[in-house]
RNA sequence: GAGCCGUUAGCUCAGUAGGUAGAGCAUCGGCCUUUUAAGCCGAGGGUCGCAGGUUCGACUCCUGCACGGCUCACCA
């Protein structure tokens, strides 16, 4: 299979490979050029953007970016100039540049240009930087998008994301949140003494989760690895090393079908604090979401399609049972396996081959999670659903774990972490395939590890409700697609 | 994995009840020294996703395939 796409030669890339080579010849090789903006656009319409139409300002500024737009009216010429700031339009009059105006005719939408000159405001009330001199620092060899509609084909705007960012603005500006929010979040723990941590991505036993993994090689070593599923087990035996607030931001990777809100590869926020239980993690998740909203829209209202979510705490909190009942309209006696497979059924479910935590997860999924559009903690789960968490002490069938659910969709799942070395060996040999039992992680319950409380977020989805996305795919910069086949 | 929809010029899109294609932007040439989706005149550019089939003739109809989107299934 072939995965390179061999540069097409049509027209318009040979035309600009002649006038590369032209310049090459006039000039000199754009690409050793070394020229140090002084200016950022931004800054400039800060400064000036307040000037008097036809005012000049006598002020030189130095600034460096992609020429976007051109218009050319015999001996004056018009660009647009894009830098990661902002725009600004450039002026070129042959009166002012004499010999090097015809040089300037070379330049093409997409180009990479240095530019020095003055600042002015055209009679039409543009701000303007009025060439003085020019510098030609890297030539594009493609023609851009169109101005006017940009790149709409969703499949190159993945495939080629350096497009899609250069012509599509909405699409910076995910990105951009997507920073920030990733870095509110790491602000938001570091104050509160979370420390940082990076666990392995390449692990003999996948644990954390029961998706399917991917598997690798290790040439060296002579064995098989698997891309985590989830560092939850690492993040645990940290724990019991003494660390006691840690998070990571991690990369997880599920080997399972791809959709609008599953990537194979997608980041996790998972944090664990020692001495803490579910109902203090619930708090914590409420104030890290809360703090993200704040910094990122100065609001707990957030516009996610036709639906105003509000984020103002206190968060609608029910349990499982009662989200069952109350919101799924089921009533069930889960302990009683018959009766939960009958009542599965009638509610549409194929039962076949499914295990209880499995036939649980579904009657959640189908018949309650789509009404939760605006926050909503369920919680008090059976225990068979999650078997690395703590059962409640008031009723050993129900667990010590919750999960956030926003606009339908599961954000974050969380729990009173399970520290009982004997009952985790008892749970996951009762849940795990043989093979995908970590023994170390046991052997370090063994030495004890505190009562903790663990959390798991999904950034991606967080990513895509702030940002009013409606596919993973547009808050992941290089989404997975399949091999374009060239033959 | 299944169903539905899509794929036409570099980009955004029309189109043919079956007679081998158009526009705008971009490009090239000409005119134009304050335009901004600049304007005016002229030109080039397409194996209509790929491969078969039906037909005198297929971009159009049929089948298969590829890639993408949505829905479902799968999925801690």
């Amino acid at each position: 299979m072939v995965l390179k796409m061999p540069l097409p030669e049509d027209e318009l890339v040979k035309e600009r490979k002649e006038k590369l080579a032209q310049w090459i010849k006039l000039v000199g090789n754009p690409y050793w050029e070394r020229f140090s903006p002084q200016d950022k656009i931004k800054k400039i319409r800060e400064k000036f953007g307040q000037i008097k139409k036809g005012e000049k300002t006598a002020v030189n500024v130095s600034i460096a970016g992609r020429v976007i737009a051109q218009r050319a009216h015999g001996k004056a010429t018009f660009f647009d100039l894009k830098d990661g700031t902002d725009k600004i339009q450039l002026y070129g009059r042959f009166d002012r540049l004499n010999d090097k105006y015809e040089l300037l005719s070379k330049i093409d939408i997409g180009d990479i240009i240095g530019v020095k000159g003055e600042v002015f405001k055209t009679h039409t009330g543009e701000l303007t930087v009025e060439i003085e001199d020019f510098t030609l620092l890297a030539k594009s060899l493609h023609p851009l998008p169109e101005k006017w509609h940009g790149l709409q084909d969703v499949e190159i705007r993945y495939r080629k994301r350096w497009l899609d960012l250069l012509v599509n603005p909405r699409v910076k500006e995910i990105f951009l949140a997507r920073g920030k929010i990733v870095k509110t979040i790491r602000e938001f723990l570091d104050k509160r003494d979370f420390i940082e941590v990076e666990t392995p991505i390449m692990q003999y036993v996948p644990g954390g989760a029961t998706a399917r993994p991917f598997k690798t090689y290790h040439n060296a070593l002579g064995r098989d690895f698997y891309l985590r599923i989830a560092p939850e087990l690492y993040l645990k035996k940290l724990v019991v090393g003494g660390l006691e607030k840690i998070y990571e931001m991690n990369k997880n990777f599920r080997n399972e079908g791809i959709d609008r809100f599953h990537n194979p590869e997608f980041t996790m926020l998972e944090l664990y604090q020692a001495y803490a239980n579910y109902f203090d993690i619930m708090q914590l998740t409420q104030d890290i979401i809360c703090e993200v909203a704040y910094k990122l829209k100065g609001s707990l209202k957030v516009q996610y399609a036709d639906t105003e979510i509000d984020f103002s705490p206190p968060w609608r909190k029910i349990t499982f049972k009662d989200a069952l009942r109350e919101i799924g309209k089921i009533e069930v006696d889960w302990t009683n396996e018959e009766n939960l497979r009958e009542v599965a059924k009638s509610k549409g479910l194929n039962v076949e081959g499914l295990s209880k935590s499995q036939i649980l997860d579904h009657l959640l999924d189908k018949s309650v999670v789509p009404h939760l559009i605006q926050p909503t903690i369920i919680y008090d789960y059976p225990f068979e659903t999650a078997p690395l968490a703590k059962r409640k002490k008031e009723d050993p069938l129900l667990v010590e774990r919750f999960e956030l659910f926003v606009s339908g969709w599961e954000i974050a799942n969380a729990y009173s972490e399970l520290n009982d070395p004997l009952e985790q060996r008892e749970r996951l040999k009762r849940s795990a395939d043989e093979r995908f039992i970590d023994e170390d992680f046991l052997e370090a319950l063994e030495y004890g590890m505190p009562p903790t409380g663990g959390l798991g977020i999904g950034i991606d989805r967080l990513v895509m409700l702030f940002t009013n996305s409606a596919s993973i795919r547009e808050v992941i910069l290089f989404p997975q697609l399949r091999p374009k086949k060239i033959t």
